[in-house]
DNA sequence: GGAACATGCAACCAAAAGGTTGCTTTTTGT
DNA sequence: ACAAAAAGCAACCTTTTGGTTGCATGTTCC
């Protein structure tokens, strides 16, 4: 199980990640998930101008991208965060950070001859 | 200047930074761009199954986000990376993580009693 | 000057995103 | 048993996205 295989085979799951969090409304949902405590639907529309089902659908994106998990618990519904796919874009930008020192370096020493 | 309030400046951008990377079309570019050496629309559109207007307008998403940055140079625009927006994210993505291991910190440490 | 190249610009299109309203179903608490 | 709370489901609407084709404009180079 090589690290380059690993990423290669994230890579796919990279781009719905960023997506889910490209908008404002999701991520303001993921500052409060990422705090730790489960919240209901409910809960979580408290704050947002927006109605409950927009943020259903809203959370429901963040699902399918992984970055956060619903489990039915009595009438409500509670959703907790889940770090793996932040994690995974994280060092995906790590890589992309590190390509671009290195140029900088390159170009840097370029320059000095 | 203080860090809190350069964040919340930062806020309103970061979305679109996360939108605009979630499209696989668009992190093939930045991939590329990210190596270091600016390359023409022409040049960017190879490799792509995609029509060179349908790359341009990923360009100019990118563009707008600020991950990119393109100059005129002739016949030819030349787009270059701009790493800012991304170290941003970055460090937002950072907050988040750390948020989340504080919790998982607490939840153990709560276990533990 | 004119052919070939690199882009820009605009219209158009289908599908997806982001919202809403309205109604049903499941659970709870008294 | 029943009212209220929480969520699910579905239809509908508007705007944005991602893509196309067609044509105009600016540059290069011989």
């Amino acid at each position: 199980m090589s690290h380059k295989r690993h990423s290669r085979v994230a890579a796919k799951r990279r781009a719905p990640v960023f997506a889910a969090l490209g908008d404002e409304t999701r991520l303001s949902l993921v500052a409060r998930l990422c705090a730790g405590q489960p919240y209901s639907i409910a809960e979580l529309t408290q704050g947002h101008k927006l109605t409950r089902q927009a943020i259903t659908k809203h959370l429901r994106v963040l699902e399918r991208a992984g970055i956060v998990h619903s489990i039915r618990r009595g009438r409500e519904s509670r959703f907790e965060f889940v770090a793996e796919p932040i994690e995974a874009i994280k060092e995906y930008l790590d890589l992309v950070s590190e390509k671009w020192d290195q140029t900088l370096t390159r170009l840097k020493s370029f320059v000095e001859d």
